[in-house]
DNA sequence: TCTGGGGTCCTAGGACCC
DNA sequence: TCTGGGGTCCTAGGACCC
């Protein structure tokens, strides 16, 4: 077996060598649902739905079952969805799903340390397992002590990719212990060509989709495997450093480490929706526009972070040539004042927006960062700014407390408003009930 | 039957400063 | 009089992930 490239020397004894296990739940979302319905995971027909009313909906978890026999995955729009009386439909909650992923979490804290946990995302988590070794055993029996606990404890059957680092333990995950009856598999360095390079398609590659596998085509690139045998330096030339890391990524390469891992320098709060209906004039999308802004202000509040930024995007109505637009804005001073988040956005959109159709809007508060440093306006007394700021923090108790829809600016029963129907929402989808 | 929602990262090009 | 390189910051656009 070759370990070296001509133009790069790849020398694995070299390398970084730990124990990784990445971690998923199976199908997170629809198996929660066959747990409350006292249905075993792998035998339920659960398809999440983002939404009853709209056929466009997207299906957020699909049942192992439904995803083989009706081949529904994630991504699939409801109106593709067949009409079947064992499939079992539902709107998601959210509420539950993050509760279980706690449960999952404090089970994961019991075989590693804060630092050696990376929870990816909601149903995915890394697991440095290197210096646990001599408490639990080889990683391959962490991850058999993990899984049951996991199933015992909460219903949920999980799979595990385990690797040298954090990308052969995820590519392990997605390409091979998904499909296997023990949910594992395990990749390192050795064994690159019998894994990594077999990977049928560029898009079954982290970090490679549309965009990338159509420049690796005009590249005469169509394989992992002649990735890994292109010369860097084309790559670099045609796709700079992103061409070099996926070159790094074709050989297995990944020097990341879990206990030091840089946290975002240009941290971000966003919120977005695509509207029901084409929205035509400014009054019903400045509605929106404020409405969503006081969402992404009080989660700022929230966590005390300010924002030094906002970026507003505005898709059109496909009735509408243009595309749409996206404005970046950087603020004089960090804020998480609503009034003035609010005055900003409004301020992009009506500089930018020439009566275009509006179907989908985007806000961002951009560069955000924990801060304490309250900048007071030179020209203000500071009564009326402190006034708003406690009119703001005690709706964002009532908020928190009674939820979203306890209280409302009277502009939200306006016919175009939205924020009614997406008050009970968490992360952007239905929040449910236990 | 039309559009999930919430994030992160990289790059090119322009402005500005020294 | 002509020509300059480096650094930083910003926006716009594009790509990816779950």
């Amino acid at each position: 077996m070759e370990k070296t490239s001509e133009k790069f020397n790849i020398d694995y004894q070299k390398l970084p060598r730990r124990d990784l296990l990445c971690i998923d739940v199976k199908s997170f979302f629809a198996s929660v649902e066959a747990v409350r319905r006292n249905l075993h995971p792998m035998d339920a027909y659960i398809i999440v739905i983002s939404d009853f009313k709209r056929p466009g909906a997207v299906v957020l978890a699909a049942s192992p079952k439904v995803k083989k026999e009706f081949g529904i995955t994630t991504g699939s729009r409801k109106f593709q969805i067949p009409d079947n009386k064992k499939i079992i439909l539902t709107e998601p909650s959210m509420g539950v799903y993050l509760k279980k992923n706690l449960e999952i979490c404090n089970i994961f804290r019991r075989y590693v340390s804060e630092e050696d946990l990376w929870i990816y995302s909601i149903d995915e988590a890394f697991l440095d397992v290197s210096s646990t070794r001599s408490l639990f055993g080889t990683p391959r029996e962490i991850a058999k002590k993990i899984q049951k606990d996991i199933y015992d404890e909460l219903g949920l059957v999980t799979a595990v990719g385990i690797g040298d680092n954090p990308l052969l333990a995820k590519l392990a995950l997605d390409n091979e212990a998904k499909k296997q009856p023990c949910q594992t598999a395990y990749w390192s360095y050795e064994n690159v060509p019998e894994t990594i390079w077999k990977i049928p398609s560029l898009t079954d590659m982290w970090g490679i989709s549309k965009g990338y596998e159509k420049k690796l085509h005009n590249l005469g690139i169509g394989s992992v495997y002649s990735l890994a045998h292109t010369d860097p330096k084309i790559l670099k030339r045609s796709l700079g450093i992103l061409g070099l890391q996926l070159f790094y990524h074709s050989w297995g390469v990944d020097y990341s480490r879990l206990s030091e891992r840089i946290p975002s320098k240009n941290k971000s709060f966003g919120k977005g929706q695509i509207l029901m209906k084409d929205y035509f004039s400014k009054e019903d999308i400045l509605i929106i526009i404020a409405e969503m802004a006081e969402e992404i202000a009080a989660r700022l509040r929230k966590h005390n972070y300010f924002c030094r930024g906002v970026s507003l995007h505005i898709g059109f109505s496909k009735d509408c040539q243009e595309s749409g637009f996206r404005k970046d804005y950087h603020l004089p001073n960090p804020t998480q004042d609503n009034k003035e988040i609010i005055h900003y956005f409004n301020y992009l959109f009506l500089e930018n927006w020439k009566k275009q159709p509006v179907r989908q809007v985007y806000l961002s508060c951009t560069k955000v960062a924990p801060g304490k440093a309250i900048q007071t306006n030179l020209f203000d007394n500071g009564i009326n700014e402190e006034k708003e700021k406690s009119i703001d923090s005690v709706v964002d108790i009532i908020r928190q407390k009674y939820g979203k829809a306890a209280v409302f600016k009277a502009h939200s029963l306006e016919e175009g408003s939205t924020f009614l129907e997406r008050s009970g929402h968490i992360g952007g989808h239905k929040g449910g009930t236990e």
